[in-house]
DNA sequence: GCACCATATGTGCAAGATGTCAATAAGGAC
DNA sequence: GTCCTTATTGACATCTTGCACATATGGTGC
């Protein structure tokens, strides 16, 4: 069982839909906190809204990217320890952070055409087939 | 200058749109080779019709994909020898590999709706916050 | 206090995916 | 023979991701 990444097992020809954006877990990320500062584990749950079912991904992986944007500077942080439990790390989007998700929404958006071209090439191909 | 392949330095913001999508060369050979069986180093410059630009893909990674998909039985060589020059390895995309397309136009389709509904959500977003 | 559980975060490694560079090989021009 | 173009392949480095596990705080039952 390949541990990799597009998971080949589950995925093509499977049913449901695999993530084929790489490193699409940022600007959900970033567009959650935007919405609502909160810290990692709350947003394990609310990443449902974008297609990540429970068990999809790991808390490992979000917290990294966390991480990961914080060194960047498109998130900061602050311990809440108010409330039981352990301190929480509540992340805020910074302005790069905006500005780094609009670049992401254009990226998006240009993929997307391209997805609906390369549809479109392959739709004329088979119509071709069709009557030939 | 941050990490990743997915050229977060010419890319977002940039100009250009990266590619954003997984393993996409794959379905783009597949295509190619399905309009036309030829050899790698021609689908090189025929890569330029789905936005590859030359000098954006190496040849090794054409090669290397075509293999594999070889390997996985979605193509099937034949070494032609005629012609000047060294010999051409010569690919065409089996039945198996009609369905491995036809699967992957299917994702794509998927890929391109979630796509769209994260691009609402962020508008939805930004509406919300102009008016408030 | 101690075991145990839920919440919350972090570390390390293995494996898959991709980028880059170099090697090889055949034929043509000079 | 040397150099250039075409054409394919191999090796290595890096990036991305999944997964197992370690850590820490507070609550509950005893």
């Amino acid at each position: 069982m390949p541990r990799g990444r597009w998971g080949r097992g589950g995925g093509l020809g499977g049913g449901a839909c695999p993530r084929r954006i790489a490193r699409f877990l940022e600007p959900c990320l970033l567009l959650l906190l935007r919405g609502d500062a909160t810290h990692g584990y709350n947003l394990l749950e609310a990443l449902r809204q974008f297609g990540f079912t429970p068990g999809t991904v790991d808390a490992s992986v979000v917290y990294r990217i966390l991480r990961e944007m914080e060194n960047a500077g498109w998130v900061s942080s602050q311990w809440d320890t108010a409330g039981s439990g352990p301190p929480r790390r509540v992340y805020t989007v910074t302005p790069d952070g905006e500005e780094y998700l609009a670049a992401w929404i254009n990226d998006l958006r240009c993929t997307r055409d391209e997805i609906d071209q390369f549809i479109e090439t392959y739709t004329r191909h088979e119509a071709g087939r069709g009557s030939g």
